[in-house]
RNA sequence: GGAGGGAUACUCAAGCGGCCAACGAGGGCAGACUGUAAAUCUGCUGGCUUACGCCUACGGUGGUUCGAAUCCACCUCCCUCCA
């Protein structure tokens, strides 16, 4: 049996050969293996880093196996403050039914709906209750909760752990014994976790999991993880000329980063690329090509053609973008600011940001750049606003009545 | 429960009675150069005002003072040591 497929792109495989038996195995006796990934109801959007995970589970898909998409809705109610400094809100129920209702929208761009299943981990977390719980807790000491990384590091640095984030891996890891799973996917950083539900399933008398991890995604910073809250994501439902633009801008090292875990292509094919940028070809070029392939797989075929297309023209040839946002205000018969247009065009956040943009020689009205802080617009007009090289509306400046 | 230390803008981090909308670094934004790359250089980085200026901001609430991020009291939260 080939397991290249599935283990393409993969950190960690726990035990190695131990998970190729049990495919094997399950193949032999037409069995289905239940593949378990957990995700937080808090995220709405996904983005590229959630992808890997969702290939991953698609690759077992094809292999024939059921997908488990368990949603931590219990979990996300009580509002896991693991991540350092900020304490999440608390979901209510109705929220978590609606970022649920999302993710399902966005998850089945990649997974097939007929091999999957969706859980909330509710289901068996609601009735444990604070018996169950104690129990649970007993099967773990905390010597060894805290060889967790981040939680050693916080012990070390002196930052504040609280007593239930000690019981968020036992949860996550009582959810694999809820499911008798066989396998269990996340990120590397998911480890422990995944661990844990090795250990809990074993303590259960089932037959311990085996987990899979694969890597975190850097952003488009190209130093911290890909995440929405800090701005650095590439989200499956960015429009394509979005997605296209935000791929363009990643460095060339993050390129070849993001060709290994996001393409499709061929390992093979990859490292020819690689030599054909050391020969001397263009990075951007090769770029491009990425962002048509990952493009015309969100948004289909032709759209990753388009979308470079409409990249060229506008970035390479000075073209005005073609999905200008266009909108109307209302200013006094005597004109508005030029900072107060923007603002009221929304390329700016506030008057002061507008008049540093034009200080700073961003701004430009009808093609023309603004200079003077002080210029003046007049209704019964439209016009072209520019900040930047990214940011365009078509403004129709309506007199007040 | 006791003793001590700490909380400053997106982050880290100075300031320790007026010169503080608050040094510096990182990040971010913009300009030059480019390939929306990297590196580099420059500027900006609370809001309202054409502007003079005004308002809000240094964990919270009160107070002292002509004047407080800076002093005092109480409160909240965090850390360390002891129990």
């Amino acid at each position: 049996m080939d397991f290249t497929e599935l283990e393409r792109g993969t950190d960690e495989i726990i035990p190695a050969e131990e998970f190729r038996a049990r495919l094997e195995k399950a193949r032999q006796e037409g069995r289905r293996l239940r593949i378990k990934a957990g995700f937080d109801p808090t995220a709405k959007d996904l983005h590229l880093g959630h992808t890997l995970l969702l290939n991953k589970l698609r690759a077992f898909q094809e292999e024939g196996h059921e997908a488990v998409f368990l949603i931590g809705d219990f979990t996300g109610m009580i509002g896991d403050p693991t991540g350092k400094n900020e304490t999440r809100k608390p979901l209510t129920r109705e929220q978590v039914e609606e970022n649920a209702q999302t993710y399902k929208e966005q998850v089945f761009k990649i997974l097939d709906p007929a091999r999957t299943t969706i859980e909330f981990n509710s289901r068996w977390l609601d009735k444990l209750g604070a018996e169950g719980m104690i129990r649970l807790a007993a099967q773990y000491t905390v010597a060894r909760m805290l060889e967790r990384d981040d939680f050693a590091k916080r012990y070390a640095g002196n930052q504040p752990i609280a007593v239930h984030e000690f019981l968020y891996p036992l949860l996550q890891g009582y959810d694999s014994v809820a499911l008798k799973a066989d396998v269990e996917l996340g990120g590397t950083d998911q480890k422990f976790n995944l661990l844990m539900g090795r250990h809990l399933q074993a303590q259960a008398g089932q037959r311990p999991q085996c987990i899979m991890t694969v890597p975190i995604l850097e952003g488009l910073d190209g130093v911290q993880k890909m995440s929405k809250s800090l701005g650095n994501y590439i989200g499956v439902n960015d429009a394509p000329g979005e997605m296209f633009g935000k791929l363009m801008s990643v460095s060339d090292a993050l390129m070849w980063r993001y060709y290994e875990l996001l393409s499709f292509r061929p390992l093979a094919e990859i490292q020819r690329l690689r030599i054909s940028v050391a020969d001397g070809a263009n990075p951007r070029d090769v770029k491009m090509e990425l962002g048509v392939e990952l493009v015309s797989r969100f948004h289909g075929g032709e759209a990753g053609a388009a979308a470079k297309a409409a990249f060229i023209a506008q970035f390479s040839q000075g073209a005005l973008p073609e999905d200008i946002p266009q909108i109307r205000i209302a200013v006094p018969v005597a004109g508005m600011p030029i900072a107060r247009v923007l603002k009221e065009a929304g390329l700016v956040s506030s008057n002061a940001e507008g008049n540093r943009m034009v200080d700073q020689r961003a701004v430009r009205v009808d093609q023309q750049r603004i200079e003077d802080r002080g210029i003046m617009l007049a209704p019964g007009q439209q016009y072209l606003l520019q900040v930047g090289s990214r940011r365009y509306a078509r403004a129709e400046l309506v007199a007040e009545t």
